[in-house]
RNA sequence: GCCUCUGUGGUGGAAUUGGUAGACACGCAGGACUUAAAAUCCUGUGGCCUUAACAGCUGUGCGGGUUCAAGUCCCGCCGGAGGUACCA
């Protein structure tokens, strides 16, 4: 009987589909496991073998602690739900529900034929309106939470509500947006609806807020910032942009400091802790305040002025009763136009008859420096004034348009429009206060890590971005700050990142008061500061910060040491920025070291009130609407301008049809082109979609309770099943899924929702599977064109001449010996030979072709490399007749040396289809099967280790599955096993239980191999042998074992019986043979019997005769026995 | 630059706590069976030197160290892979 995989595959497949084998029971007395794989999005271009990898993997620990007597929870699904089916849908029209239909039948078939024990019965997929209506679920109870510092949880916002209306806010302590403004209980009642909204909105976990994000203009859509590499989309690779947006965002920044401690916890690698740390990015220092001196008379320091103070101090209170009086009678114009410009109705506030200078303004912009002025008649004197007017006004920083009374009576709109645009063109900051004044604040808060080093301070530098900078310049310096600020603006994030040698930089000409010394420091603005860390303002330690060091050298600034290094070291050449050292020049720090001057830095600015120990996290916010049409539609509609969620009954909020999968011709994304989409018909819905991670961020849950229509998952099921205990997937979702997953478990345990704080305790990154590609090397212009040229050459295309790697690699070798010889080589009279060949073929085959092969210089540079698809060859061999049948160019051609033996060269690149290295497992299975597959997987090496696929070692495992069923033909023997058998059965027991423990699968295959030839040695048939040997490698192999395991009589499948228990009986020795070694070297093996002492055990062997031999007569120094272990002598 | 991982025959890799380096498999070489091929089986296979044979020397990226003993532990370098970055 011989071992046909397919039949026995098919035949076990069908089976535990119909018996449902792998059905996890939601309750049971035995202990529960949970076995998870990463679901995979199901693309286009089906599995590849790098897939099944992990699944593997996963499949043999499910189905081994079946037999150890677990209840196994061992699910798949889909994170269906994702850009490339739309980009799809986008070129090709066809319903993105469609395509990914398709490729999850497609991916479901593969994912069989390899014999996955999965519960099929609990399949999800994120894009079923079953499953999203619970992420829509879950998005609300996000939206309604906020997160209270002092208890350290997620709350409902409720419990704010209550204490708004009791306290208003200034008493809560939460994670919320930077610069609420403060209310008291009364005001919190007085407010409008939508300013109750807005204020909440500060504290949401799921807010609406305005920031900068990356958008992506290709994509049309918004990205977190994982998504993002290097400035362009992780998918397709398009250039990314800062932008600011308003957006639906999750308030993860409250979870950093619990997202560290947790990883603490997790049994992960150390390499994605190490990841999530670093994206998570804790660092402990300092605030510190500088305060302004304001420019251009340090003098007049303490008279700083607020924004809104724009009158000359010296007429102001004239002013400003002309102005009061001025208000009432407006001319009909200009009340046309107030009521047009109040209410922010243009988005930005205006005031009228507002004091600026020595002037009073009709209307003005303070935000941005924007003077709208109504003049009546004009006549040229008036013309005059107004010009000397908007002169001054300029002069003092502010824009001014001027409209005639008919202009704004007859056509408001035009003025409207005209004011506008000139809202939206002018940047805000820029042009504020120019002249140095300092405005409203009074001083520059930094962040920083070494306030022991605040006597080294000699600048202070901004970010460009930063919103004192238009402030602070002063007006000699106005032009280069303003130049500077815009280039780099317009700098993409990309440059920016990668150009990170060149310094750039300005000085505003402002200065900030040291708040130890007094003494006078100057604001610099550079881009090597970051807006968004930290307080986006650093200050500057050229001594002792390698950034500052390169600023300083580069502008000429000072180098003040305050810290004495701890080895030889050149300041002037390189910063010292080791936490080492001693102080000096440091006033009251001098003499300490770092650590302690540290703690006393942070003590005297506290006491000095000027700042206090702080702690900064380089995590954000993460971005959670995408202008997209294939995700998750948010559930919210707007009533009034104010976002609402939807009720629970009323959800799922299904995706609408649309017509295109593209944005509206207004830039409005494709879920605004659904037709008569509103909630109860009247309100807008909501156009953005969720993003890929929302699906992903609590599938684990679902799988516990697949089909719940009542609950995303059953309180009873999730006590039950806890959490992950093994998650297998890959490591690019180091800073994305794994940690948006671990947030939303922790958001979800505050509320009370689930009991777990982490979602999986131990995760293995599988290694990706690289491709191996097979190149041949094809022959450019070789044949000579007859003379008699008539035109055959359209009829008969070129034979393509191709050579093997040796060839190739002996043409190279000769040609860098550059050949000086005049008789011909070894090589040149193969090829010659070759020549011939061709050319006799050529003339039998085709009598009317005029053209003959020749070889005339045979250089590598006449051949070029050209890929061919590795599942025409096999260990580099090309199979000569496929290859002919591969292309029809091909038909023809002629392989030298010869069809026999043609080795290709190989490389290890990506597995991708232009490379013609992609090895599906489905030809694997076809070929040799699924047992095969799985087992050779494994084989290849540790799980984790990146490899390249070869296929090059599979007829080692294909014959050892062959081996193992001929073990098992004829008769089975009764019989009582002999000791030698039971020692290699218990010794494959021992290893195997050890390995899948600590998952080490290579490991096993071989161990079955060595326990399998042993065996077959032992020409071993007894039942009590092979009955427990095929247990321990059906994890592995899990066709062929139940066929085995049917052959031996029985009728229930081999999936729950219990695994072989170890006896280590079975391996107690009589004898061992001791390695003995002198000095060191192993010389010769000795047996001996176990039972001997270490004294007796020496005594032998230095009578043993090979010792006499190398001890040369002399004494040995010392004997070290090890029993069961080593002899050594030392002579 | 920093962080993590990693470096062993022609190849994939093994050596779990310091104790016989190279298990197992591929490939290669030789042989058996066969008209032939495939399949299968047997033998050999780190390198060097030498031999009839035994034996000897050397050997886990490089240089040191600890130890009776180092692929494994420590120090200093070099190479490869992945992650990450003006993060103050």
């Amino acid at each position: 009987m011989e071992y046909h995989f397919r039949e026995i595959e098919n035949k076990w497949q069908a089976f535990w589909a119909a018996n449902k084998t792998f059905r996890a029971e939601d309750s049971s007395s035995k202990p529960k496991y949970y076995v998870l794989d990463m679901f995979p999005y199901p693309s286009g271009a089906g599995l590849h073998v790098g897939h099944p990898l992990g699944y593997i993997a996963s499949d043999i620990v499910a189905r081994y602690k079946r037999h150890k007597g677990f209840n196994v929870l061992h699910p798949m699904g889909y994170d269906s739900f994702g850009l490339p089916a739309e980009q799809y849908a986008i070129q090709t029209g066809q319903h993105p529900a469609i395509t990914t239909e398709q490729n999850i039948n497609r991916y479901r078939e593969q994912l069989d034929k390899i014999g996955f024990s999965f519960d099929w019965e609990r399949e999800v997929r994120t894009s079923d309106p079953n499953y999203y209506k619970w992420t829509q679920w879950i998005f609300i109870q996000i939206f309604n939470s906020w997160y209270n510092n002092t208890s350290n949880k997620t709350e409902k916002i409720d419990s704010l509500i209550s204490e708004f209306e009791k306290n208003g806010n200034s008493k809560v302590n939460a994670v919320c947006d930077d610069n609420v403004k403060h209310f008291s209980a009364s005001e919190w009642k007085a407010f409008s609806e939508k300013q109750k909204s807005d204020a909440l909105m500060a504290y949401r976990i799921a807010y609406l807020g305005e920031a900068y994000v990356n958008w992506c203009p290709a994509l049309g859509t918004v990205l977190a910032n994982d998504e993002v590499k290097d400035g362009v989309s992780e998918r397709g690779g398009h250039p990314v942009e800062r932008k600011l947006m308003k957006q639906w965002s999750m308030r993860i920044t409250a979870y950093a400091q619990r997202l560290l401690e947790g990883l603490d916890t997790l049994d992960w690698t150390e390499s994605l802790k190490e990841s999530q740390r670093h994206w998570i990015g804790r660092s402990e220092g300092t605030s510190l305040r500088f305060s302004l001196i304001p420019n251009p008379s340090p003098k007049e320091k303490g008279t700083a002025r607020q924004k809104w103070q724009t009158a000359d101090p010296a007429i102001y209170a004239l002013l400003k009763n002309y102005a009061r009086e001025n208000r009432q009678p407006l001319t009909e114009s200009e009340d046309t136009l107030w009521q047009a410009l109040r209410n922010r109705q243009l988005e930005f506030k205006f005031r009228r008859q507002h004091p600026i200078g020595t002037y009073i303004a009709d209307f003005i912009c303070l935000e941005k420096n924007l003077i709208i002025e109504v003049d009546g008649e004009i006549h040229s004197k008036q013309k005059e004034k107004d010009e000397e007017r908007t002169k001054v006004l300029n002069e003092l920083g502010f824009d001014v348009i001027r409209f005639t009374n008919a202009e704004v009576s007859k056509s408001l709109d035009t003025v409207k429009a005209v004011i506008k645009k000139k809202l939206g063109d002018s940047p805000p900051l820029l042009r504020r206060g120019a002249g140095g004044e300092a405005g409203s604040q009074t001083h520059i808060e930094v962040f920083t890590t070494r306030p022991d080093t605040i006597f080294g301070v000699s600048f202070v530098t901004l970010a460009p971005e930063h919103e004192l900078v238009a402030q602070l310049t002063t007006p000699e310096q106005k032009a280069i700050v303003e130049d500077y600020v815009t280039k780099a603006k317009n700098r993409s994030e990309r440059e920016r990142q990668t150009d990170v040698t060149k310094v750039t930089g300005v000085p505003t000409g402002s200065y900030v008061e040291h708040p130890f010394t007094g003494k006078l420091i100057p604001i610099w603005v550079g881009d090597y500061v970051l807006a968004g860390y930290g307080t986006g303002a650093v200050m500057a330690v050229p001594a002792h910060d390698e950034r500052d060091h390169k600023f300083a050298k580069h502008f000429g600034l000072p180098l003040p040491q305050v810290i004495v290094p701890t080895k030889e070291h050149d300041l002037d050449k390189e910063a010292w920025g080791e936490k080492e050292g001693k102080l000096i020049n440091s006033d009251f720090l001098n003499g300490l070291e770092v650590k302690d001057a540290i703690k006393k830095a942070i003590a005297e600015i506290e006491k000095k009130n000027i700042g206090k120990g702080k702690i900064n996290f380089r995590l954000r916010d993460a971005v959670f609407g995408r202008q997209r049409y294939w995700g998750e539609p948010i559930p919210i509609y707007y009533k009034n301008d104010i976002p609402y969620a939807l009720s629970e009954n009323e959800l799922p909020l299904v995706l609408p049809e649309v017509d295109k999968y593209l944005p509206t011709e207004d830039g409005e994304p494709p879920l605004a082109r659904a037709n008569n989409w509103k909630y109860k018909n009247e309100f807008a819905y909501e156009h953005s979609t969720m993003p890929g991670w929302a699906g992903s961020s609590w599938y684990f849950l679902r799988y516990m309770d697949a089909k719940n229509n009542g609950q995303f998952a059953g309180k009873q099921f999730m006590d039950y099943w806890k959490n992950v205990d093994l998650y297998i997937g890959g490591s690019e979702h180091a800073t994305g899924h794994l940690l948006y997953v671990r947030f939303w478990t922790k958001a979800l345990k505050d509320l009370g929702y689930i009991n777990i704080e982490e979602p999986a305790q131990k995760l293995i990154n599988q290694g990706m599977i690289q491709g191996r590609s097979n190149k041949i090397y094809k022959c450019s212009g070789m044949f000579k064109q007859d003379d008699d040229h008539d035109g055959n050459q359209e009829i008969f295309h070129f034979p393509e001449v191709f050579i093997s790697k040796e060839i190739y690699d002996e043409i190279s070798k000769q040609e860098q010996n550059s050949r000086q010889k005049n008789e011909p080589s070894e090589l040149d009279k193969k090829l010659l030979g070759f020549q011939n060949v061709v050319n006799a073929k050529l003339k039998s085959a085709k009598p009317n072709f005029k053209n003959t092969f020749i070889i005339q210089n045979n250089t590598y540079a006449g051949y070029y490399q050209i890929n061919v698809d590795v599942n025409i060859v096999s260990n580099d061999i090309l199979d000569a007749n496929k290859f002919r049948q591969w292309r029809p160019e091909y038909k023809d051609a002629f392989l030298f040396p010869s069809d026999e033996n043609f080795r290709c060269a190989d490389e290890v690149e990506k597995m991708s289809k232009s490379k013609w290295n992609v090895v599906s497992p489905d030809e694997m299975c076809e070929k040799f099967g699924a047992d095969t597959l799985r087992l050779y997987e494994m084989f290849l090496g540790p799980l984790e280790q990146s490899k390249p696929w070869n296929t090059n070692g599979i007829t080692g495992v294909s014959g050892f599955l062959k081996k193992l069923w001929r073990l098992y033909i004829g008769t089975i023997s009764e019989d009582a096993p002999t000791k030698a058998e039971l020692k290699t059965l218990h010794a494959t027991i021992k290893k195997i239980t050890e390995d899948i423990e600590r998952f080490s699968f290579n490991t096993s295959v071989s161990n079955f191999m060595i326990c399998v030839n042993e065996l077959t040695d032992l020409k071993c048939n007894k039942r009590s042998v092979l009955e427990p040997l095929i247990i321990l490698i059906s994890p592995y192999a899990p066709h062929i074992t139940e066929e085995l395991w049917s052959i031996l009589g029985h009728k229930q499948s081999i999936a729950f019986e219990k695994f072989p228990e170890f006896n280590p009986a079975f391996l107690v020795e009589d004898n061992f043979n001791y390695p003995v070694s002198f000095n060191g070297k192993m010389r010769f093996n000795i047996e001996l019997p176990t039972t001997l002492s270490p004294a007796e055990i020496e005594k032998i062997v230095l009578e043993h005769e090979n010792s006499q031999k190398y001890l040369e007569g002399k004494t040995p120094k010392k004997v070290i026995v090890v029993p069961k272990k080593i002899v050594n002598i030392v002579v």
